[in-house]
RNA sequence: GGGCCCGUGGUCUAGCGGUUAUGACGUCGCCUUUACGAGGCGAAAGUCGCCGGUUCGAAUCCGGCCGGGCCCA
């Protein structure tokens, strides 16, 4: 075994070296095993090329979670999967060969997205190892080979057998430019200005709009029940400018009086709200708008114009008719697409859906753990507003194909059986005949949502359709896509096999930059998780990750991560020490027997901490964890333990060495396994310098409650107390720290050990038994305020003022006899003495000795 | 416009009814103390966003306002 360590810890080398050594074999989960099962239903990414911090953030949290428990005696599944289909990469490979989808066969522009986003997962995979992250590589899975749409497909027929999926007209949210239907979670709102136009419909009937262009498809007016200026116009029926239709005028709650002139017109379909209002009122259903973007022949002579002419040319005609009564400039918000910015539009046409049962996933949603539970309510207030259902046909070609055909002869739907498939309906057909007996069939080119393909993950992993187990355990994701992913595999699995699909959410945040901002290129505030481990290594980002709350958006921070680097090369050091004293040491339980005060309190503190940080473990409070680690580590074990026993190493007899190489031993072991979950490459380096095996195939540190001491933890206390007091004393002298003191007497009212006082300090101390002429004194009266303001009320602050203000005299006596009378507005008080918490001081007068008071104990220095 | 979260030394943050408000980074002194100078020892720095209320007592609970963020309309 290697004794002498360099000097420095070097990360790069370290993190290389056991991404090497360690096998994929260690993190492979087994259906078989008899230990307890966690299964992580782990977020499939979509698979851009760069796995960026965000990713980092929420995967850190995975492995946390995947190496605590497996150390915990779990069989861990931490399975790892893509979600691959979708429009991004089909514009992406669009850009990439020059081309448009429709340019090539179907087929091939299909086989050029899976190309393409096999490149992207390879290079995220690369990332994901640098990190680390304990993933079982055998259990990946990928949406866009058939083994996996094969079952979304599965998912699909079985659904539509259960009435979940059906067809219909349906207003429906349309990109103009992607040609697609998109899902309400699709679309995003952009700010900006617009022009809204005051438009005469009849001499007493202005509306504003912004949508001009859409006069041709009103089919009702609305105004404001209590609106006084319109109750007339009620019933009323107006005919429509440009057209030969009339719509009656109608009252609604929800029309704003307060906007342009609280008359507004509703046309099928402007906007969400007129969907609402339309289905409502049980409108009729005038569509003027073919999903080319273009007007169609309901739009009369406007018919054949795109939006933006027919805006202009209505506008013209109105004008010429003196209908045009004013235009302001107004701000709104518009949807777009998300993808490419166009503002959308809202059409009808004939869709796949699958069925919200509001109250199932409400039920289902409850019966979860949300960490951290506000963000329950995310889910709740989206469930409750949800208007339609879900969308699930789309217009593309990378997607898992719907399973369906029309048959030519009577057009009614055909959806595969089960064991065709995977199926391609544009190019299989079904293996049996209609039930009009025709052969003849229309495969539906009409595609899969891509949330249908990852909406099933949890179902998946665990094997179904023979589900080995259910529900997962845990669901770890972002709070941005609490309404999509989360949401819909909840109805999934309520739909599929109604039960839950995991016991547990946990919700991480969204990672900001430096600036406090959203990560973003325009911004150019964006850090790539490869650049950090460039400089600092994994763990020193992955105890960043750590450093957060979970569910709170976290900033990106490089002072944290040097600050990790750093606490990196601390614990090295100790390592360093700890090897130089322990190289000729065979651990030995027995040699507890030689333990020593600060021994004894350092073990205690110990033990606490693995308390301490496995509850946090426990309830995902990463940084609570590291933090604790850190402190004792730092702060407590170096700065105070192994300065105290320094002497006792180096100088000390057979036994004493022994005791403190135990805790040494032990301590290391310790904080290896503790911390391994978080820095494992630190953990394992550290481990294989002092122990065999891999630090990550060991069981957590269990607090040995035999050595959780409070009367050893008093007496360690006391010790690191006065060596830190005459530290103080010697700095606030002007002298070095190791300059050797004459004589160090002590008073104290109980037993502590000095020899490590006296190692530490350089001098020789000695116990008074009895105090040399001082005088005692009250120092504090510290009021106990929980006993004293319930008993006195208003009259708390008065009472402890008198007391404060008594004289020295008297305030011993005070404290002598155990209480006193005062007067407060000429009544009587009995104060007692064990209402307040007793600070004494004493006070040596006339020597050439120096004293120092800390507690109940008196340093007497000798210089 | 709605829902949720958050305003604590220069910066980030802990505390969420009871002493003198935690810690980190930064700042300022001092120190070649044989693991670590990317270290050690010490110091300064806060009217806990604002205004009310509840209470003997509020950073903490309640209401309002102001500011920020996220998600949605």
């Amino acid at each position: 075994m290697e004794v002498s360590l360099e000097k420095e810890y070097n990360s790069q080398k370290v993190e290389e070296k056991w991404l090497n050594l360690w096998k994929d074999e260690m993190y492979y989960f087994d259906w078989n095993s008899k230990k307890p099962h966690y299964i992580i239903d782990t977020p499939p990414p979509y698979p851009t090329g760069s796995f960026h911090i965000g990713n980092t953030l929420n995967w850190c949290y995975i492995d946390f979670i995947a190496r605590h428990k497996r150390m915990k005696g779990f069989e861990v599944m931490f399975p790892q999967g893509w979600d691959c289909h979708g429009l991004p990469t089909e514009v992406k490979v669009e850009e990439k060969y020059g081309i448009s989808k429709n340019d090539v066969p179907r087929e091939k522009f299909r086989e050029l997205c899976v190309a393409f986003t096999e490149e992207n997962i390879e290079k995220m995979r690369e990332t994901m190892r640098r990190m680390g992250f304990s993933v079982d590589w055998s259990k990946e899975y990928i949406t866009m080979y058939p083994e996996y749409y094969s079952k979304t497909q599965l998912s699909f027929v079985r659904m539509y057998n259960k009435g979940l999926i059906y067809k219909s007209y349906h207003p429906v949210i349309h990109c103009p430019r992607c040609q697609t239907t998109i899902a309400l979670a699709e679309i995003e709102y952009k700010s900006g200005k617009t022009t809204l136009n005051y438009i005469k419909f009849d001499d007493d009937v202005v509306i504003a709009t912004t949508r001009p262009e859409l006069i041709p498809a009103c089919v009702a007016i609305a105004v404001h029940p209590s609106d006084s200026r319109y109750k007339h116009l009620v019933g009323r029926k107006v005919r429509i400018p440009t057209t030969e239709y009339e719509a009656e005028v109608i009252e609604d709650e929800e029309v704003d009086p307060e906007f342009g002139t609280g008359i507004v017109m509703i046309c099928t379909f402007g906007d969400r709200q007129d969907v609402k209002w339309w289905k409502k009122h049980d409108l009729e259903l005038r569509v003027i708008l073919d999903n080319n973007g273009l007007l169609n022949e309901k739009a009369g002579k406007y018919k054949g114009l795109t939006i933006k002419e027919a805006r202009e040319k209505i506008l013209e005609d109105l004008k010429a008719e003196g209908r045009l009564l004013k235009q302001e400039t107004i701000d709104h918000n518009v949807g777009v697409c998300w993808r490419c910015k166009t503002p959308i539009e809202i059409i009808v046409e004939e869709q796949w859906f699958v069925k919200v049962e509001r109250n199932k996933i409400l039920d289902a949603a409850r019966k979860i753990k949300w960490v951290p539970h506000h963000m329950l309510s995310r889910l709740e207030s989206w469930v409750e507003g949800m208007e339609w259902d879900w969308v699930v046909s789309r217009q593309r070609i990378f997607a898992t194909p719907i399973p369906a055909w029309y048959c030519k002869k009577c057009g009614k739907i055909k959806v595969a059986k089960e064991e065709w498939l995977p199926v391609d309906p544009t190019k299989d057909k079904p293996l049996e005949p209609c039930e009009c007996g025709s052969t003849e069939f229309v495969g539906e080119d009409d595609v899969l949502d891509t949330w249908m393909d990852s909406s099933i993950t949890s179902l998946i992993i665990s094997g179904w359709p023979n589900l080995k187990e259910y529900p997962t355990s845990l669901r770890p994701q972002g709070h941005d896509i609490i309404r999509t992913w989360a949401f819909y595999t909840i109805l999934r699995s309520i739909a599929l096999v109604n039960q839950i699909p995991w016991h547990e959410i946990v919700i991480n945040g969204m990672v900001l930059g430096e600036d406090g901002r959203k990560m973003s290129k325009s911004l150019g505030n964006i850090v790539q998780p490869d650049e950090v481990i460039e400089k600092y290594g994994a763990d020193a980002l992955r105890q960043w990750a750590a450093s957060g709350v979970v569910g709170s958006d976290v900033i990106f921070a490089w002072k944290e991560v040097i600050a990790a680097s750093r606490f990196q090369q601390k614990f090295w050091s100790i390592l360093r020490f700890t090897m130089l004293h322990i190289k000729d040491y065979e651990f030995n339980d027995e040699d507890i027997k030689h333990l020593r005060d600060a021994d004894r309190w350092i073990l205690s503190k110990l033990n606490k901490l693995i308390k301490e940080v496995d509850e946090h473990m426990e309830n995902y409070r990463f940084g609570d964890a590291l933090k604790a680690i850190r402190s004792f580590t730092w702060y407590e074990y170096a700065d105070n333990y192994l300065e105290i026993v320094k002497n006792r190493l180096y100088a000390g007899d057979e036994n004493e060495k022994k005791a403190a190489k135990y805790v040494l031993y032990k301590t290391m072991d310790v904080l290896c396994r503790l911390i391994a979950p978080i820095t494992p490459f630190l953990a394992e380096e550290c481990w294989s310098r002092f122990k065999e095996g891999s630090v990550h195939l060991q069981s957590y540190p269990k607090p040995d409650e035999g050595l959780i001491d409070e009367e050893a933890e008093k007496k360690g206390e006391v010790i690191k107390e006065i060596v830190a007091a005459i530290r103080r004393f010697k700095h606030d002298k002007g002298m070095a720290l190791n300059a050797p003191l004459k004589n160090v007497l002590l008073h104290l009212p109980y037993e502590v050990d000095v020899r490590d006082i006296s190692g530490a300090i350089n001098a020789k101390v000695e116990i008074l038994d009895v105090l040399p002429d001082v005088k005692l004194r009250v120092k504090k009266l510290k009021p106990k305020f929980g006993i004293i303001g319930p008993m006195f009320k208003d009259k708390t602050k008065e009472i402890v003022n008198l007391v404060n203000n008594l004289s020295e005299d008297d305030k011993m006596e005070f404290v002598e006899k155990g209480e006193i009378e005062v007067n407060l507005d000429g009544q009587k008080y009995t104060i007692k003495s064990e209402w307040f918490d007793v600070e004494m001081e004493k006070v040596v007068e006339g020597k050439a000795i120096e004293s120092v008071e800390i507690g109940d104990v008196t340093l007497f220095i000798e210089v």
